[in-house]
DNA sequence: GCTGATACCTCATGTTAAAAGGTATATACA
DNA sequence: TGTATATACCTTTTAACATGAGGTATCAGC
């Protein structure tokens, strides 16, 4: 789905590092993950998630090393770490009140439907 | 509260709109008006909000005229428009996707308090 | 041989929230 | 009188970010 670009700032790092704290992935594999367990709602493009994923590795919240795939091809797999552990716990957290605030600021509007 | 600034970003200009859509208010009284509503969770700065107005104003979201308040003294008031409440209902239902698709990721995480 | 999917990457663009700075008025307090 | 604080408007700079487009390469299916 395509949502406001602006909506998607901010949470994208969160996501990546809960779909790796469930099991290690690589790049592409994190990409259709996503799409995946969001219901085919969160459909993040590589320019989105490679990037993020080296400055997730800069900030040492996740670590990468090459092995080879099920289909016999190397690729490059991302674990979380347990820095990376603590800050999605954080996150997560946050995320919960964030977006609870926002919640009861649009809650109870009555904008009719004609105008 | 601070919360990490990049989840701040992109439901500013909804939550302004949501606020407007109560009743008209000048920029430094939505301020008080998100800080109120979220229950002190959400603390924009001026230098946030007052530059969202005049881009929700170039878009013809909302539109300012001044007024005296009533304290006397003339303010900046700011109303929604009907393209505004249009832009506020389809926000609202994105934003309701959006955060059910992060909250289905974030979900059923064992995370450890150790590690 | 060609297409499409997989898989990695980078760069340019536009948007954004935040922080810091600036101006001005009014109130309260010493 | 002087000062601090809150109100109220604004702009500029900074850093981060998602996106789209571009690039390279391999492999399976037709």
């Amino acid at each position: 789905m395509k949502f406001q670009p602006e909506l998607m700032k901010g949470a994208t790092k969160n996501v990546i590092l809960a779909v790796l704290a469930r099991e290690d992935q690589h790049g592409y594999q994190i990409i259709r993950e996503i799409r995946t367990r969001s219901g085919e709602l969160l459909e993040y493009g590589e320019g989105s998630v490679y990037p993020a994923l080296h400055a997730l590795e800069a900030s040492k919240f996740v670590k990468s090393y090459w092995a080879v795939a099920e289909n016999g091809r190397e690729r490059k797999y991302y674990a979380i770490t347990v820095k990376g552990k603590r800050q999605l716990k954080n996150a997560i957290k946050e995320w919960k009140l964030y977006s609870e605030a926002v919640n009861s600021v649009m809650k109870g509007l009555r904008l009719s439907a004609g105008e």
